[in-house]
RNA sequence: GGGCGCGUAGCUCAGUUGGUUAGAGCGCUACGUUGACAUCGUAGAGGUCACAAGUUCGACUCUUGUCGCGCCCA
């Protein structure tokens, strides 16, 4: 035991704790212990983008409150970390502080800058982490661009590809003209624009017919029409299916085809079929076998010379088309718009415009919509494996269930395979070459996995020279990485691919995956797609899903609202302990609100643990100092009968229940219930009341008497017990006072967030000892307080006799403890019986007992 | 349009399989303490549990519908 420091100094505990578990490595996975007792939590890596938010906080903390509770209940806890550094965000950030474009730059100096910047930006990110007392396993560290994560990745590549479910193909994908790159599903959303839906009459070839008329948003598409669909319940359709309409100002010839998924109802139930407007353009062109007419390029501008004319693209008035393709050259698509419209106008073919709200996909980072361009890209298979994934997703335990059905609902809508390459600089490079030796021209070339991590822009594959073969520039997707984030840690994919596989066997699937809601559709989704490609398993157990922190109005945290809050100085200001108490009162899948009042209870609950244990702390260093202390367990110091005061005991029953009910919310992944368990025993329980009832017989001077004795026995065990309870949520000030407990001297006990030190069950008193005596007795003293109260007199004010209204004696209702009621209460005597006259007596809380105190009053 | 979550005291939220009088913290009012407590305690006021119907001996809890807020998917 050391002496008690009389004030908390938050942030010199903090920073020396934080040295101390860096020093002492104090939550390495202890690779000694069975493998039964391995807990493996696949930690997400934040992207390095720049912005620290107060998210990061909020989900990384819910998610140590629980990895330290799995840690101290016995599990060997294998808690990693990572930075994910690479890929378009990345980029971007550098791009910003280096007032850089990366793709106007050389890929090597683009690169060059790119190590340069993210290093502090990482380092940031490792500050915050570790102030945050994140209990990670600082020597697992890893990076998802260094050497042994694109090993890994590239890895990963190859098993996939050598399964025939990662292949390259030159199709429609979808295409950010802002970044240049083609993007997955994931990366985009859908933007609500007002826009205007222009009917514009194709003529009928022959000229016997009335123009056919299209509604459109996109005019400036005309250009790559490729057919026209009406459905076939249209009034017109009869007539003018398997008839060729002529497009306007191009005069393209293009057939007109019977349609079932058009809308009737929509414009005028017929639709021109463009390459490419959107996915439905897509369909008709493969159902239909469309020409492809390409008149966006990679910048989303209107290509300069289309090659009209030819058999393939025939016109009808070639120079017409030729004008058009020249006033449009080099348009970005909304001018080209304005200027087909203007041009469609002056021949009195814009027949009506109409406003209309449309839904434009756009790219979720870069905010520009979304063109549909054919390039060659590089696809992993998930369309073919919907149900596959589906299965899997039920495979895994998610927390709170509900939040399985975000998946669910983003799987049945997948439209497009997993595009995983990317026109970028730094990422993963594919690990691919294409030959140019005559006679294989384009074989495609990959390595041997001995030979990874490659470049195949600046190495050859074995065999050739760099003059025979093309390697791929294009980088994998940021998410093509991070999706094997649990196969990073154990650094295999599959037994073939492996750089330690006996890890793998022993660690795969994973435990925990705690994570935010809002990559439910990308990162959870992507990693469970590779565990299910590689070795047809679940990556994971449990799946923990955070929420998002709102403001305290409740509105979403946002630069354009002005609301967002730095979390170094949330942290500066309250402290670290009241943050994670603040994390620790919300439940997983729930948003919650930054509550300054939660934040200050958090501060409050830092200093009355602290003074609640500098007060037992008080009495049993007396006790130490007299005589020998050597506390046990309760249990053992029960039933040896060390602890023999019946209050002690139904205190020390009561701590049992609360041990009881906090681990089984915490194995539940229920944390919030636990700390509000933890919390009710200890302010109501154990402050307001045992600590006052038990006064009485911590005041002894020399030798404690037995019940003396009794009395610092259970402060030793309800502090260590309380200070072990709160540990997950507040780390710093729990560990602290387990120094002052259990050190000696200079010498440091360790730490109390070690394995195994949750209190066990078995260690604790028997519950419900003195349960109905002990509520009695909670309930009179709670009346007597009221009489106090009422009359306006002092808690100290003594009284010359207590009365219960009932019959009996005061032993039946309370046993024999009258001894601490008389103590506890400032009353000389207590009986049962009739409320005496003059005397205003006040209910129990419960209003289960009247009770009345004949006041001394005091001299005036 | 389909789905999910939420709606409980002025505010932030609890409320476990339906069961006495619906709880906590903050805030407010009054009082008492300042030898564990840059405080703490006691008491008080404050709720038609969004609304409606139904099941039931009994509904904050279960069912259905309505309204509002948020989100996911299309």
């Amino acid at each position: 035991m050391k002496p008690f420091p009389q004030k908390y100094d938050i942030k010199a505990s903090e920073a020396a704790l934080q040295a101390r578990w860096a020093s002492e490595e104090a939550f390495k996975w202890d690779s000694d212990a069975p493998a039964e007792l391995d807990y493996v939590i696949d930690t997400p890596p934040p992207t390095v983008s720049g912005a620290l938010h107060i998210g990061h906080v909020y989900s990384y903390t819910q998610a140590d409150i629980m990895a330290r509770y799995m840690r101290m209940s016995g599990r060997n806890v294998l808690y990693p970390i990572g930075w994910d550094d690479n890929g378009l965000p990345t980029e971007r950030l550098v791009e910003k502080v280096k007032k850089v474009r990366g793709g106007t730059m050389a890929r090597d100096e683009f690169v060059a800058l790119c190590k340069e910047v993210i290093p502090e930006f990482e380092q940031q990110f490792r500050d915050l982490f570790s102030h945050l007392a994140l209990s990670v396993d600082w020597s697992r560290e890893y990076q998802t661009i260094s050497d042994e994560s694109r090993t890994v990745s590239q890895m990963s590549f190859l098993d996939l590809f050598h399964k025939g479910l990662m292949e390259r193909r030159l199709e429609p994908s979808l295409w950010d003209p802002a970044d240049r790159t083609a993007l997955a599903q994931a990366e985009i959303e859908d933007a609500e624009r007002e826009g205007l839906l222009n009917y514009i009459p194709f003529a009928i070839e022959g000229g016997e017919l009335e123009p056919v008329v299209i509604a459109t948003t996109r005019p400036e598409l005309i250009g790559a029409c490729g057919g026209l669909m009406i459905h076939p319940e249209h009034p017109r359709a009869k007539e003018l299916i398997g008839k060729r309409a002529i497009s306007p100002l191009y005069n393209v010839p293009v057939e007109i085809y019977a349609e079932d998924s058009v809308d009737p109802e929509k414009g005028t139930g017929v639709v021109m079929c463009c390459t490419f407007g959107d996915v439905t353009d897509i369909q008709w062109w493969r159902t239909h076998k469309l020409p492809l007419r390409m008149v966006i390029d990679q910048a989303g501008k209107m290509i300069e010379e289309l090659a009209i004319g030819t058999d393939e693209w025939p016109s009808l008035d070639l120079d017409s088309a030729k004008a058009t393709m020249a006033a449009l050259a080099g348009l970005k698509a909304a001018k080209a718009k304005e200027t087909i419209l203007e041009l469609l106008k002056d021949k009195d073919l814009v027949l009506k415009q109409e406003k209309t709200d449309q839904i434009v996909p756009v790219a979720e980072r870069s905010g520009a919509p979304i063109e549909i361009i054919v390039t060659p890209q590089w696809f992993i298979k998930t369309l073919d494996f919907k149900d596959q994934i589906l299965e899997k997703a039920n495979e895994i335990t998610w927390r709170p269930a509900y939040m399985k059905q975000r998946l669910e609902s983003w799987v049945e809508g997948l439209k497009w395979d997993w595009l995983i390459s990317r026109q970028r600089h730094f990422g993963v490079p594919i690990p691919v070459w294409y030959s140019k030796r005559p006679g294989e021209e384009g074989k495609i070339i990959l390595p041997t996995k001995d030979e990874l991590p490659v470049d195949p822009t600046l190495t050859p594959p074995a065999g050739y020279t760099m003059d025979e073969v093309t390697g791929e520039k294009d980088v994998m997707d940021t998410w093509a990485t991070s999706s094997v984030s649990p196969q990073l840690n154990t650094r295999s994919v599959t037994e073939e691919y492996a750089l330690d596989y006996e890890v793998h066997k022993r660690q795969f699937p994973m435990a925990l995956r705690p994570q935010a809601h809002e990559i439910i559709r990308t990162w959870a989704f992507y990693t469970i797609v590779k565990a299910l490609h590689h070795e047809d398993v679940v990556p994971w157990k449990n799946i923990a899903i955070s929420g998002w922190c709102r403001a305290a109005d409740g509105e979403k945290m946002s630069k354009s609202k002005g609301n967002v809050i730095d979390p170094i100085k949330l942290i500066d200001q309250y402290g670290v302990d009241p943050v994670r108490y603040w994390t620790g009162t919300s439940q997983l899948g729930q948003d919650t609100n930054l509550s300054d009042n939660t934040l200050k209870q958090g501060k409050r609950l830092v200093t009355k643990l602290w003074n609640a244990i500098k007060l037992g702390h008080m009495s049993f260093s007396a006790a130490a100092e007299a005589c020998e202390f050597a506390p046990t367990t309760p249990a053992a110091d029960i039933a040896s009968g060390a602890i023999s005061h019946p209050l002690d005991r139904w205190l020390l029953g009561k701590l049992a229940e609360t041990v009881q009910t906090a681990t089984k919310a915490f194995e539940a992944y229920e944390y919030a219930a636990a700390q509000r368990a933890v919390e009710d025993f200890f302010w109501r329980t154990y402050c307001d009341n045992y600590l006052e009832i038990v006064k009485r017989r911590t005041r002894f001077e020399g030798e404690p008497s037995d019940e003396e004795m009794s009395a610092c026995l259970t402060l030793w065990h309800a502090s260590d017990t309380l200070i072990r309870l709160y540990a997950p949520f507040t780390p710093y000030v729990t560990d602290a006072l387990y120094d002052i407990l259990h050190g000696e001297g200079e010498t440091s006990p360790g730490t109390v967030h070690a394995r195994g030190s949750w209190p066990k069950a078995d260690d604790m008193a028997e519950q419900g000892f003195y349960a109905d005596e002990g509520r009695a007795f909670v309930q009179i003293l709670g009346a007597a307080r009221k009489v106090k109260s009422d009359a306006q007199v002092s808690m100290k004010t003594e009284a010359t006799m207590l009365t219960v209204k009932g019959d009996g004696t005061l032993e039946a209702l309370i046993g024999d403890t009258v001894a601490d009621l008389l103590a506890v209460t400032n009353a000389q005597a207590a009986e049962v019986g009739d409320i005496p006259a003059g005397l205003t007596p006040a209910a129990s809380p419960d209003e289960r007992f009247t009770v009345a105190l004949a006041l001394v009053k005091p001299e005036e």
